[in-house]
DNA sequence: CACCCTAACCGGACCACGGTCCAGTTTCTT
DNA sequence: AAGAAACTGGACCGTGGTCCGGTTAGGGTG
């Protein structure tokens, strides 16, 4: 189980510098960048936080990471959590954080058909299907990181999974609304959509996929790509 | 639990008084109805609490519309307001009930565009707009409705809305993947979507309704339809 | 290197709200 | 009239989130 011991959401007052990412290059598309230096204590605390958190989603499923469970199992007092995160759905986000960068540096920088180098459409394909499968493995802890209805759409996380969208949208129907189509796309995308087809429709993924493929030949006006199947 | 038999949002054993909805009979895909008999006191009790509700609303918003609140404010224990509506979300859903029905009325025995007559490309259209507009009167309403993301899917409003895309895009597209498509189009009109657009991006209602003429279009394979601008 | 000063951090008491429970009360039926 | 089913209300609990007095790290200074 590993995860980012870095990054987060963050509360108050952030302090957000130049970033101590040492991937390529993220743009300033990298969403989550935070403060490079805490304090040796604080870092610590943190560090011991996403431990925490993680054993708890191990032992008990997403539902049971309490925030003063966190606190508790880390050694820690429970305002400390929330100076750290903020809030719930900071912490989730998290501890999703990792996943998170990789993907993006996947579709931003990685090998086609997800990164550059392909023909658009293909690459937003692609892009689906990682999105997919992505969402399923994690899916219990990609629900609960939701927050409330208000601020679902403005994360930056989904902010920049959208304009990547947009951009390859741009690409294949300059003349198309594509900002609203790229948040029709990622609406197929959302975690919650996905649990609700697959666990409690019984849809297998495999649909889901040839479904995406599908929405997207429609979208972008072009031929459907032939199925196996 | 294997089946949504039940409405509105019943806890155990849900009776739901013809209440103070005079509606004309909406078929059994009123998804709504409950059981029609309560007894005297619980039925004078639970259209207190709506009015209760309906005038917290309006003073303070959704956010305003506290269980603690809305039992205090009709003279009522809180543990009544939890046995009538089951939980927040129902005691809300049951707020928005009124206009879900006439949407419901309109769409499966009104006049066309939007009842049947029309060819159902066009009803498609005009369901879009009329859920469009619907969801922007009532925005914050709607929005403090939502369920978690769980039970977002599931909820049988949802469903019966679901249901009918599903219905009319079978009838355009009879070899597609009917259910999956219909479930992005709903997406397309989230009231969490309309909120994020309009309030956040501050979009205008009319771009996403022409955005939702185009969608259909795509996803249906059809032509656009002439815009005026 | 020892000291000090301050910003940052810590912890846990505290609050509000959603939700549960159950002893007591009211309505309906026979 | 009397019994059973349904309803009531408020005490109670767990959780997310806030607050603030006390503590500590660590850079500047002599």
């Amino acid at each position: 189980m590993l995860y980012a011991v870095f990054m987060s959401a963050s509360p108050p007052s952030l302090p957000e510098p130049q970033g101590l990412t040492g991937e390529p290059e993220l743009l300033q598309v990298s969403t989550f960048t935070d403060e490079p230096c805490l304090r040796a204590d604080a870092a610590r605390n943190r560090a011991r936080l996403l431990e925490a958190a993680a054993r708890l989603i191990a032992e008990h499923g997403a539902a049971g990471v309490t925030m003063e469970a966190v606190a508790a199992a880390a050694n820690v007092g429970k305002g400390t959590v929330f100076r750290r995160f903020g809030d719930r759905t900071g912490l989730l986000t998290a501890l999703l954080d990792h996943s998170s960068r990789k993907l993006q540096a996947d579709f931003l920088g990685g090998p086609p058909p997800l990164g550059p180098g392909a023909p658009p459409l293909e690459r937003l394909r692609a892009f689906g299907v990682a999105v997919l499968y992505r969402s399923a493995e994690q899916l219990d802890l990609q629900l609960a990181a939701q927050p409330d209805p208000a601020r679902r759409f403005a994360h930056p996380s989904v902010g920049a999974l959208t304009t990547h969208v947009t951009v390859l949208l741009r690409q294949i129907e300059p003349d198309a609304d594509c900002d609203l189509l790229a948040r029709t796309l990622m609406s197929y995308l959302d975690p919650a959509l996905i649990h609700h087809l697959t666990q409690q429709c019984g849809m297998p993924l495999e649909r889901l996929e040839a479904g995406w493929s599908d929405l997207v030949a429609r979208v972008t006006r072009t031929e459907p790509v032939a199925r196996p199947h």
